[in-house]
DNA sequence: CCGGTGACTCTAT
DNA sequence: TATAGAGCCACCG
């Protein structure tokens, strides 16, 4: 697979969002709008969680419960198939999850732009 | 073709 | 410190 840069036109929006999720490392989690920044529009995060709520039926699987809001929080939990399964998977993961917040999210916040300059 | 919709985010009160 | 409003823009019918 192939992340590409701002700007490319060969996928759609939604295939490469899906491309950057897949790329999160288990363990560690990104918000919409840091997804939506590598993308080149950084005010389109509301698009990047749409595209996560089409997710379910695409393959290969796009592990849509490292995605949260800036904030930390499990937003997009009740699109899980139950209310707590997007916190199970988080917790199954080793990642902390209290009161629908990741707690020490800056820790395991992961930026895609870091993977791409660590490349 | 046009417009409602949304798992967000930032700014101003 | 809260709450409210606006910007954002691809997808689908």
């Amino acid at each position: 697979m192939e992340v590409l840069p701002a700007g490319t036109k060969d996928a759609d929006f939604f295939s490469r969002v899906y491309d950057v999720v897949r790329l999160i490392p288990p363990g560690r989690v990104t918000s919409y709008g840091a997804i939506a920044r590598f993308l080149g529009s950084g005010r389109s995060a509301r698009m990047v969680g749409w595209a996560m709520n089409a997710c379910h039926n695409v393959h290969p699987p796009v592990p849509a419960h490292r995605v949260v809001n800036r904030n930390g929080q499990l937003s997009g939990k009740m699109h899980f198939g139950h209310p707590d399964q997007m916190e199970r998977l988080l917790k199954k993961e080793k990642i902390k999850v209290s009161d629908d917040t990741i707690v020490n999210f800056q820790q395991v916040f992961w930026d895609p732009m870091q993977a791409i300059e660590s490349l």
